[in-house]
DNA sequence: CGATTCCATGGAATCGTTTCCACGACGCAG
DNA sequence: CTGCGTCGTGGAAACGATTCCATGGAATCG
């Protein structure tokens, strides 16, 4: 780890330090001949400044965290993948976090953000606000919520409004005959967990369907609870023909446990789940699913991001979903028949929304 | 971003800075009563201190930097995951960079990993050696290889031995009547890539199978390529009956094809992947894997890395693989037959492994 | 009781870079 | 020829923490 220092550089180039590290920060106040001379230093000692010096004095980074709540979420790492794209189209570099879905790992990883002096951090936040959030807004560090927001901390976000698709889904489903829909949540604790509650409640009861509590598990938002959800939802007296599913992680484990059980998706049982991720289309029968952009909250973050650094106060933003209907959500079985056996699934009804994802105006 | 210095620490705890710097470091030569003082006036100004400033001075960062070819790659987003756990484990954070599988991106992550000094690298390398990845070896930065390696570059590894998975799938499909075995396989350019399709060739000439040179499409790891390779190989004038997949993106991108040429896994194709991906198995049929324990690579790359900041030189490590037949690669179908109607898929035969990742000694 | 060790403490140097400030050289207009 | 603005340059302060070194008081020992 023998460092090399701009001092060395000076030195082999016959300037000052002062000098040569305005020619390599790219101050216009010097001349072509020492320009040259530092440059070619430079280049020969493989001079890599060192970011914490620079950091230390200037005000900034250069540096942004994006603090994800599971890095094995697909949404989330497609969601990484895009805002660090975006991040560095601005010259910046994203230091990526996961929190795991855990409290504690989040703040955690705040704390680590805050010290390195981030120039700003685009937060999916898990829970319901912690000391290291307020800590963040108390320092005034430039910071977004993505996904998800927190009640009551007033920060700008891009989120997506899950009404439209879940509307869509209710009306879809019921449209197919059934009238009792099952419902895995995501936790009550987060914001994206209550609103397509809500959404889901109240579809259910403006179209008349059975708005029985036992319908609806509450999941974390991990595979496990999908698995979970499925064993409580169907171990009902009167289970659901129909399903929808909060998020595609635990659609994973929802979908893990109907192959144990042998019920058919799509036969026996409806599903739509949120989240578009590639492969779901893949399954068989593919997968309904309520899409949004990924991409297209990733580049808004960041654009929010910026803003916020520059000293703006950006309004949020809320991003359109829409469903698309696949194979799985077929027209009802008759409730309560046992499985049958396997018959090639019904062919999709017409798609009332195209593939392609929704941009933002 | 108005920071708190220590220097308001120790004024308000009525000590010097030089005191305050002990008791926030843990250094044993304080006073009971000024460590008291200057733990509450820290936690009551919310002090962080500034991880640049105490980087500039100490040695370490405790920071490992983590670059992955493709976070979208749910192989590397597990990695991603359990290297972060690892870590924290250890007292580092860790900052994780995503080269795309583009080495110019590759190339701009290292430079800013060592820009910001971190104490060590895990690298998935993409390309066969870039100037960047020199410079890190003539500063003689702690680093390790994961998953990949590049020739002639003689630091510790941790990869998969491919060959035993590969030569089971192979035997497999040979056992089940294949004769003409496609592969997609990865770039030549990685390590992996030329690992696994030499293992792959060896063992199809080993067990007396056509060893047609056109069975071979090459792909980059990316879905697309997966795609484009059924496209070549189905369109063969004698065309495989089974196909072995190099990674799970490109397997992803081949089940799409064959799903829109109506080919039906298992019953016209056998089909092979490497990588063990969650939802491989919810497919139907479900899909035989080459897996291999990413959590054990995770943590075996952190452990290296660990002994190399020490000062160590660690031997590398090769981790196994195995087969995990499920119904995707059923017995053979007449070559050349069209797609027939949908059928119940073949049985599996009984699993010549268990789903259980092998532990590494 | 005096000398010596121990220990907590504060002042100051240090890390590598940026940036303020002062200075000298130069060109140009009066 | 002198005065003034411009421009490139170097010295030194600054950033915020750690750590060496010296100091003074208390404790211990002969």
């Amino acid at each position: 780890m023998n460092a090399i220092t701009i001092r060395e550089v000076a030195a082999l180039a016959g300037v000052s330090v002062a000098t040569a590290s305005r020619v390599l920060s790219g101050n216009p106040a010097t001349s072509p001949t020492s320009r040259a001379r530092v440059a070619s230093a430079a280049a020969e000692l493989d001079f890599r400044p060192n970011a914490q010096a620079r950091a230390l004095r200037g005000a900034r980074t250069n540096a942004l965290g994006l603090l994800v709540s599971d890095v094995r979420n697909p949404f989330f790492a497609d969601l990484a993948h895009t805002v660090e794209q975006a991040a560095n189209l601005h010259g910046y570099v994203t230091l990526l976090g996961n929190a795991n879905e855990r409290a504690d790992q989040q703040d955690r990883y705040l704390d680590t953000l805050i010290s390195r002096r981030v120039d700003g951090i685009i937060l999916a936040p898990v829970g319901e606000g912690s000391d290291s959030i307020r800590s963040l807004i108390a320092r005034e560090i430039p910071t977004v919520f993505v996904d998800r927001t927190i009640a009551g901390m007033d920060l700008p976000s891009v989120t997506t409004d899950g009404t439209t698709g879940i509307r869509q889904a209710v009306e879809h489903l019921a449209a197919a005959g059934h009238t009792r829909i099952g419902y895995i949540s995501g936790p009550q604790a987060s914001s994206t967990g209550r609103d397509r509650f809500a959404a889901f409640t109240r579809c259910v009861t403006e179209n008349g369907l059975s708005a029985d509590p036992s319908l609806v598990y509450f999941g974390d938002y991990q595979a496990a609870s999908g698995s979970a959800g499925v064993h409580a939802l169907l171990g009902l007296r009167e289970p659901p023909t129909a399903l929808i599913v909060a998020d595609s992680l635990m659609a994973v484990g929802a979908i893990a446990s109907l192959h144990d059980r042998g019920v058919l998706l799509g036969v026996d049982l409806a599903m739509v789940a949120f989240d578009d991720v590639e492969w779901f289309a893949l399954l068989n029968p593919a997968l309904s699913v309520i899409s949004h952009s990924v991409a297209d909250m990733g580049r808004t973050a960041v654009d929010l991001l910026l803003q916020v650094i520059d000293g703006g106060t950006p309004a949020s933003v809320v991003l359109p979903s829409e469903l698309i209907v696949r194979a799985s959500s077929a027209p009802a079985g008759t409730p309560g028949t046992p499985p049958r056996p396997p018959t090639p699934p019904a062919a999709p009804p017409a798609p009332t929304a195209s593939h392609n994802s929704v941009r933002t105006h």
